[in-house]
DNA sequence: TAACGATAAGATAACGTTGTCATACGCGAG
DNA sequence: CTCGCGTATGACAACGTTATCTTATCGTTA
């Protein structure tokens, strides 16, 4: 038994096979008489197209393209269901392409991506969105794109975000309204635009409650767990030390907690831990982590989204986030 | 500017389409003198083949699709990238299609993956490697098959898999080798074949030392966080409360973690615990997680190579684990 | 020296769809 | 009643490769 074409279908039909075709594509000017002898007829022979006969012919390949490099597999794996997900209710399929923003061979992949699939659209996960030589390749191939989280050229592309400034504020004034007055930040990796969104949020929730920057209480990180435990070390061993750390990623934070657990300092009695992401890891580190809850399974569909639906035009969409209180802070020992 | 084609190649190289193609295909039967001329021609056109066209006129689609089930991001994450690697190798592409085991669609499903994309081999990850009616559907279309550490119809597909048995078995006479005799069990979803396998290391090791075995230490787990809490809680209010839990995935062991934490069980002082997996959790957590490596990335790595050398020919291929001993474990308080 | 196999290259027909163009019908307006 | 337009269908070329078949050249062997 080998494959069923269009053509089968034509005849068990009994019509054209141009008119197959345009049930498939749901096109116009189709009697319903023609459309479900067409249906009846797929049906029964389990009729599948072809997809490279489709993208071969057609203008379209019903494909697009997934850029990511990011190591962390919470994000990667929940933007690709996302993505996946929205794929699947328009009969799309999603090409994944993990990549390194380093690499020399980067501008060149992509490119032999386009061209060898002939992707419909592409999306891109920072910190890819923000180099510009991959940015211009997809120009030049004048292939739609929508990014996530995009840190430059913010009008050039389609876009899908989250408020990073007001979360970060978010958080930050939560703290205080604790009663935290000296509050440790621990800074994301220094490629992702993110990270310097959430350190404006942290500085313009302190300024608003009269509290002054202290330099010394900002850590720079990468996102890692490493960073957190580098961080808390540096940070409760300083002359004052800070009553809350805001670490703005839950890596981070983790990172924090474990030192604050080998010295001896209890969470959150003696110290208020937050962190930034709401990942897996978040519920599974003792005590819980009070963090902001990014949607990123929802921002992977929304970009797909945008993509298929607006093609070329550029739109732009913010998705919510949300403050999520765990066992990880408590005011302030008085 | 267009997108160039094998014509336009033949053109500048000055030989005809087929030598081209020849050359793209490493065929045999090409003299060196073409085969330069139609490389540089490749590179100054910036050619990349038409994966439709070269589908749709070939016999191969240079495509495998990757199949799974498992909530885990870490998992299929570090699977994706084995897979991925090995194809990035070979020049071929990687479909990931995530699935649900229980729904009704699902081997249609496959069946439609196969024939739009008309894949050339495919590679499942538990549990949906023993789903009995889409192994069926695979077999009908004499598709190749790579199952990763399948539980049933072992010689039926090529495999890679670890010794979950041998390694469950390392884990326990590890815990027996520090003074331990009571030791609890936190066993795996029933889905899983390994959960079985998991189990009966732990039971082999026991015996093996001469310790009883006793089922009121065994509390069955679904390899996530609840399950490990809900475990920890059951087994440490026990008249006689073992004195390590080796939970088999380290989600549960850290969910073991944050209840001794919360019950004010001292780890690993008053209380020893093992995971398994060694997933990025197991160094996040405090105190970091003593447990059993399992070499995902390589496991996806070896079945794709199983799949792209070896073809239908039925292969395994088994992978070493390693127990890695971290904070979490230590001899018993006497 | 004739015959043959191994090597090297090309001409042309698929592959299974969609795009383009042609055709035919029914219906309302002039 | 005729023209034009919206609707509905089909014939056929085109998409960019690989497969198959054919041809030409060489070196080796009988």
């Amino acid at each position: 038994m080998t494959r069923a074409t269009i053509k089968d279908v034509s005849r068990v039909a009994g019509v054209s096979i141009k008119t197959v075709s345009r049930v498939l594509n749901k096109e116009r000017y189709v009697s319903d008489d023609m459309r479900q002898k067409v249906e009846e007829a797929v049906a029964r022979l389990n009729y599948h197209p072809s997809q490279a006969a489709r993208t071969l012919a057609g203008r379209r390949s019903f494909q697009i393209g997934l850029i990511h490099d990011n190591p962390s597999p919470y994000y990667i794996f929940n933007m690709q269901a996302g993505v996946g997900q929205r794929c699947r209710e328009a009969d799309f399929r999603m090409i994944v392409q993990p990549c390194d923003i380093n690499s020399p061979g980067l501008v060149d992949d992509i490119g032999a991506l386009i061209d060898q699939a002939q992707l419909d659209g592409f999306i891109m996960t920072p910190p890819v969105t923000d180099v510009g030589t991959a940015l211009a390749e997809l120009f030049r191939r004048k292939i739609p794109v929508v990014r996530v989280q995009p840190g430059t050229d913010l009008t050039a592309t389609s876009a899908v975000y989250i408020d990073n400034v007001q979360a970060a504020d978010d958080m930050t004034a939560y703290l205080i309204s604790l009663g935290h007055r000296r509050i440790g930040f621990v800074t994301g990796h220094g490629n992702y635009f993110a990270s310097g969104q959430r350190l404006t949020g942290y500085r313009q929730a302190l300024q608003r409650a009269g509290i002054g920057f202290d330099a010394a209480l900002v850590f720079p990180g990468q996102f890692d767990f490493q960073s957190g435990t580098a961080a808390a070390e540096a940070l409760l061993t300083l002359d004052q030390p800070p009553t809350a750390i805001f670490a703005s990623s839950d890596d981070m934070a983790a990172g924090v907690l474990a030192a604050a657990h080998r010295l001896g300092v209890a969470v959150p009695d003696q110290l208020s831990v937050a962190g930034f992401d709401d990942t897996d890891l978040a519920q599974v580190v003792w005590p819980s982590l009070t963090t902001i809850h990014q949607p990123i399974r929802d921002l992977g569909y929304a970009a797909a989204d945008l993509l298929l639906e607006f093609g070329e035009t550029i739109e732009r969409r913010q998705l919510p986030h949300k403050l999520v209180v765990r066992g990880s802070t408590a005011p302030p020992r008085t």
